[in-house]
DNA sequence: ATATAGCATTCGACAAATAGGAGTGCTAAT
DNA sequence: ATTAGCACTCCTATTTGTCGAATGCTATAT
């Protein structure tokens, strides 16, 4: 589609844009490309008529456009290669074998992001499709205690339950026994539903306070079920580009990064590291989101990376590349 | 210190100026104060003298200074009687017995952060004077564990390890029952000591692979000790406040909430509810804060609201005042 | 056919000039 | 003790002008 010239005319343009943020002009680009400012301002406007490459106002340079960005990523950008600077801060975390899995995305997640100034984010997997390993019970007071739940794959979590009676602990025991014979191996996403129709029934015999420790535990499989788990690092970082430097933007941008809704929508179906410019993304057309899943004994979750349109992509591709290798 | 009328001006002042963020004329108080303009100021020389009132440059209105927002706390602000839907809000949370004491702090104040349009904090307690009350492990693969700690107060904390050598069960179970009895009832603040003089030197001989074991309970106790627990709300809210429409004030507020040290130093040591106002308190010059201690279980933690200067400061006295109230 | 030099043109950025208005402080009169 | 009146200060918004950095176009050279 493009020739030789051109190509290396809209790569100049892309790359220089994404170091300054300023529009490119003609003139800058002569030495680059051995010709003089006018031959190229036709090829710019060339460029522009395909609609790779924008105008700020009448007279002024170039501007990658998004459908440039998009040209630019698809056909022309060569991953870069790693300075050793950040291998070895990424050998840091991937060499200490004391560490699970996920902690070890969260923290490459975190050195990326005080690598490249772009704000990270990494969605834990949901539990859902874990099957409920073992259901633990310690009392803290007559009217409190804290339930611990733990799945096949490995997540856990408690939570502190206040009873709305006392009730004695013998009856707390049986029925956490109950539930640990009759529940484990189930689904969380089904947990609910087997307390219901399965578990209920059988307390309401055994246990005088069925009711209250019925509605105690069925409030806290339905936290766990919806717990969500989200890390974002450096999201200061994003404001800190020269694009987002009047405060409408600014607020704006935090407000999405508040709203959990919109953080939860990163999630990636596809395979491989996919890259979503501008208006191709759910959050906001000025910025763009990169994602990959990563894959934990069959659970999924999504890493991301979230900057201005104007992205190192190769260098941004190259580093998550390098994390994805580095978890398989 | 000043006459009636005096004090009826500063509080017009203050107040006027807190609804509008625009400095206060002279004009503007001539019906409220039922005398003339010139009068006025007159009185706001006298004021300004004092360094109670400033103006933004030669002839402009009046704006308080630090200190006459102080005088105004001190002693001219009265609590302002809560509207019923503001109860009606709280009451919610306060009526549902089912919630735990921690829960409900983070609930309310999810809600006052709503409802003043500032950002608040809660500081949960820190474990270090707790004391162990149970370690449970549960295996998940041959060299991944999870490892589950509560104390007395009701404090859970679970961490994944992942071992560096492949261990068996039976000595993993060892070494947890050596901990659970030789270890329980120590504060949290004690328990690497602990572990390192009492525990360290049995498993060394009942056990195999003592060094993987400990250290991997050493780091998940470390960890423990030294986990905090912070929740923000409404970290927005304060971008939105018209003093704070520059991008360089803006970055800089949101750097200082990103970062835990700042926040973890709103950790309030007095009793009542303290007003630092602007220089009075560490975050920020252009900020308030306001902080309160509760108590639970002998347990302590903070509350606390950020908020410009301009801040209704009788509204969020009552607001945190009622919260006090009814968590005790 | 392609590349380039030259030129008129457009527009943003910045500074200077201008006008209007909102305040104040001070003085003199009440 | 209060206030009317007035000169004065400074902010804010608008206008104006200039400079420079770009561009597009046209005519010319290769």
């Amino acid at each position: 589609m493009l020739n030789e010239r051109q190509t290396e005319l809209l790569k100049l343009i892309v790359e220089d844009y994404i170091k300054t943020a300023r529009p490119i002009s003609s003139n800058s680009l002569c030495k680059a490309l051995n010709c003089s400012s006018a031959t190229i301002r036709n090829e710019m406007a060339l460029l522009e008529e395909i609609g790779l490459i924008e105008k700020t106002h009448i007279s002024s340079g170039r501007v990658p456009s998004e459908k440039g960005y998009r040209y630019y990523v698809d056909n022309i950008m060569k991953p870069k290669e790693l300075t050793g600077e950040d291998v070895l801060k990424l050998q840091q975390v991937f060499q200490n074998k004391s560490l699970v899995l996920t902690d070890a995305i969260s923290k490459s997640m975190e050195i990326i992001s005080e690598i490249t100034n772009y704000t990270t984010v990494v969605l834990g997997p949901s539990s859902q499709d874990n099957r409920l390993t073992k259901v633990e019970v310690v009392p803290i007071t007559e009217r409190e205690l804290v339930a611990i739940v733990i799945t096949d794959k490995g997540h856990v979590q408690h939570k502190n339950i206040m009873l709305s009676e006392n009730v004695p602990l013998n009856e707390i025991k049986q029925t956490v026994d109950l539930i640990n014979k009759l529940v484990i191996g189930t689904p969380i996403s089904e947990v609910s539903t087997t307390l219901e129709y399965e578990v209920k029934p059988i307390i309401a015999n055994y246990v005088k306070q069925h009711e209250v420790l019925y509605n105690a535990f069925y409030n806290a499989f339905s936290d766990f079920a919806s717990a969500s788990n989200v890390q974002m690092n450096g999201r200061k970082n994003i404001l800190m580009q020269p694009e987002f430097d009047n405060t409408e933007k600014i607020r704006e941008i935090i407000n999405k990064f508040d709203d959990k809704e919109i953080i939860n929508s990163i999630k990636e179906e596809g395979n491989g590291i996919n890259i979503y410019i501008g208006s191709e993304n759910d959050i906001d057309e000025d910025l763009t989101v990169i994602k990959t899943k990563y894959n934990n004994n069959g659970e999924e979750g999504t890493i991301a990376l979230i900057g201005p349109k104007r992205m190192e992509y190769d260098h941004v591709v190259t580093l998550l590349d390098y994390i994805k290798q580095n978890l398989e």
